[in-house]
DNA sequence: AGCACGCCGACT
DNA sequence: GTCGGCGTGCTC
């Protein structure tokens, strides 16, 4: 008997090995085996049992045998093996990656054998209809609704539209108690650590000190182990957890809430396996019977799209979400500098009558990009070459080149090193600088940053200047789009977004939904009577920006799904964004033709699906001389088979030495 | 990813 | 003369 496996490497291959006579009643696809593998031994997962004559051994000079199953049976109640090779499909995930990201990381660790030993605790749990007692209104109803769908055992999926000022924690709350009710387990995702504590907060209360579990990056490996069993053995009901926690080896999930479910950071690519949970979760819900449900403020363009087309069951307030702020839309063509008088009198008024000011910029650090003037040199990382963007040094407040990507800091450099230009123009502002503008504006007012860095530098310092803002002293907050997520604030006069720009004019397919959601979410984070939004841009004619009068999320993605539609893009196709970049011209350009080629383009992809189609190549060579070369092309594939098969074919081919490809699937950071 | 091989710079 | 840098290549 011949086992194929699968190897928690990024490679997009599977190995063979013989399985020795003694072990093969045993074998089955799913279990993991440790091996011979090079010069050491590894962990793999059995992705396929054959005999020895259906496998094609030639070309291996050696066939090595399985020195031990680490497996007596399979540790997922879900097929493993399956959702990892689809996962490949849809996301062009290598297989081992995602089996070991299922052992959350960890495929050669015991963790599954110990399980067995451990004591299930019995929790208190409330009776539904308790839960749903203490809920009123649109709350009630959705939680009653959605109530019948969980732990009825088989799936179903909705799409809850949770407007601003809903207590969807007690919404969730009711969900848990039902899914455990029924003997099952829940599931509550949040975008990042730092959305966790209130759903802790309300879940924890009605489920006792032991739920919810959480599950998030920072954990110690000894809290990894003790969750991720507890998980296994059905001990840990509720769960609270971020992105990885979609792996988890649940015993029967009752119910999967996708919180902020808008969010980009559900996408996970900057590391691989690349995966959505959305639909992960989805895929997963078949296994378990699970009950999914989405829930957002400002759900996706995609999501409201499937709901819809009646794949999800849309669970929304009848009449659209009313506000009170009023909008003013500041034309930066008519005022100079970061901040338009306009709105320095707004700030200045605001603060004079004891509310506070929430100012908006596109990105963290101090500015985007750096080129000179004279011959439109831009600053690259020398390792990942990506264009630098400028930050200030803290605590001295030094200007110095930060690599997005790799976190490589340069000193800043006062000449150009191409033609010795001394005068940059910059794009593109950052925290630090609007709030340096703002100090140099208003010396008095207490002002404080909040944004990506100030998280990752401390989860609890981060929260104390939120604190420090939402109900401590701090006057003026400038943050990225992070500090204005669904908080709303009675003493909050005027939200600000400095650069709306950045947010609508990139090329992103997704920046009108993620601008809007942003206007949106930033508009109802304001209670107080005559609050207003600010918005600056030089286009005020941008067609986003026309929707701010009425500030209708339904009609907004209506409109947006019509030009998805249009333009062919998602939920309507799957995007598969293949990169290419070289030095050498000639040979990215060979190579293009070769994918091109391979993708049996003439004029449909595959030529079997109607619809599909490559555009390309974006961003080809420009005629200026350029040392390094990268364009793309976007494949559109009519549906998830096409896609799929447009992978299989992408992967089958061998970029030349000289020539990089880079093949991403389902995209989300355009840029 | 590991891990080895391989070919050029600073040290006991 | 060796130790060690990380570039390249392979793992059934």
């Amino acid at each position: 008997m011949i086992a194929e496996i699968a190897f928690p490497i990024p490679l997009h291959r599977t190995f063979y090995y013989r399985m020795p006579s003694a072990l093969e009643a045993c074998a089955a696809p799913g279990l993991r085996v440790l091996v011979p593998f090079g010069f050491r031994q590894a962990a793999g997962v059995i992705v396929k049992l054959l005999k020895d004559c259906e496998a094609d051994l030639s070309g291996f000079k050696e066939v090595k045998s399985v020195i031990k199953l680490l497996d007596a049976k399979p540790v997922f109640k879900d097929d493993i093996v399956a959702l990892a090779f689809w996962i490949r499909d849809r996301w062009n995930s290598p297989l081992g990656l995602s089996l070991e990201a299922f052992f959350s990381g960890r495929l050669s660790d015991p963790w599954a054998f110990e399980y067995t030993s451990r004591i299930p605790s019995v929790d208190d749990t409330p009776a539904h209809s308790e839960c749903v007692g203490a809920l009123s209104g649109f709350a009630a109803e959705a939680a009653l609704r959605i109530g019948h769908a969980v732990g009825r055992g088989s799936p179903s999926a909705f799409l809850l539209e949770t407007p601003p000022g809903v207590e969807r924690e007690k919404i969730f709350a009711a969900l848990c108690a039902r899914a455990l009710a029924s003997g099952g387990q829940a599931l509550v995702m949040v975008p990042d650590l730092n959305a966790m504590p209130p759903f802790a907060d309300t879940l924890s209360k009605a489920f006792g000190a032991q739920s919810p579990a959480l599950w998030h990056s920072r954990l110690t490996p000894r809290q990894r182990e003790e969750t991720w069993t507890g998980v296994l053995s059905g001990r840990n009901r509720v769960v609270l957890g971020t992105r990885s926690a979609a792996f988890l080896p649940f015993k029967k999930l009752a119910l999967a809430i996708v919180d902020s479910e808008h969010e980009n950071i559900y996408k996970q690519e900057e590391a691989e396996p690349h995966f959505h949970v959305r639909d992960l979760l989805l895929k997963r819900s078949a296994a378990h019977g699970t009950c999914v449900v989405l829930a957002s403020p400002c759900p996706s363009v995609e999501a409201y799209g499937r709901a819809l087309s009646g794949k999800f069951e849309l669970v929304a307030p009848e009449a659209p979400q009313p506000g009170s702020a009023g909008v003013l839309v500041l034309d930066m063509n008519n005022y100079a500098g970061l901040i338009a008088e306009p709105l320095v009198e707004k700030i200045k008024l605001s603060l004079e009558s004891g509310r506070k000011v929430l100012l908006l910029t596109g990105r963290k650090g101090y500015t985007g990009l750096i080129f000179c003037v004279k011959c439109g040199w831009t600053r690259r990382c020398a390792r990942c070459r990506v264009p630098m963007s400028v930050i200030k040094d803290e605590p001295e407040g030094k200007e110095m080149f930060l690599c997005r990507r790799c976190g490589k800091k340069d000193p800043y450099s006062e000449v150009c090193p191409r033609c010795s230009g001394t005068v940059f123009r910059r794009s593109g502002l950052g925290t630090q600088k609007a709030e340096e503008a703002v100090k140099k504006l208003f010396p008095g007012a207490r002002t404080a940053r909040f944004d990506g860095d100030v998280v990752r530098k401390s989860v609890k310092n981060a929260r104390e200047t939120l604190e420090g803002f939402f109900k401590g002293g701090t006057e003026i907050l400038v943050g990225t789009r992070i500090a204005a997520r669904d908080r709303g604030l009675e003493t909050l006069g005027l939200v600000a977004v400095l650069d709306a720009d950045a947010e609508i004019s990139s090329t992103d397919f997704r920046a009108s939904e993620k601008a809007f959601q942003l206007f949106y979410e930033a508009y109802h984070s304001l209670k107080a009577p005559g609050a207003e939004l600010a918005v600056q841009t030089r286009e005020p004619g941008h067609y986003v920006l026309s929707l701010l009068k009425e500030m209708d999320y339904k009609k907004f993605l209506n409109s947006e799904l019509a030009a998805r539609k249009d333009f062919f893009y998602p939920p309507f196709s799957f995007l598969i964004k293949v990169s290419f970049s070289s030095f050498d011209l000639k040979a990215l350009e060979a190579f293009s033709e070769v994918f091109l080629k391979a993708l049996d383009f003439s004029g449909e992809v595959g030529g079997e699906e109607p619809g599909s189609e490559v555009l390309g190549p974006v961003g080809a060579a420009d005629p200026k001389k350029r040392k390094f070369f990268s364009q793309y092309y976007l494949i559109k594939a009519a549906d998830e088979k096409t896609s799929a098969l447009c992978l299989e074919k992408l992967r089958a081919l061998k970029a030349p030495k000289k020539v990089k490809m880079i093949v991403s699937a389902d995209p989300y950071g355009f840029r």
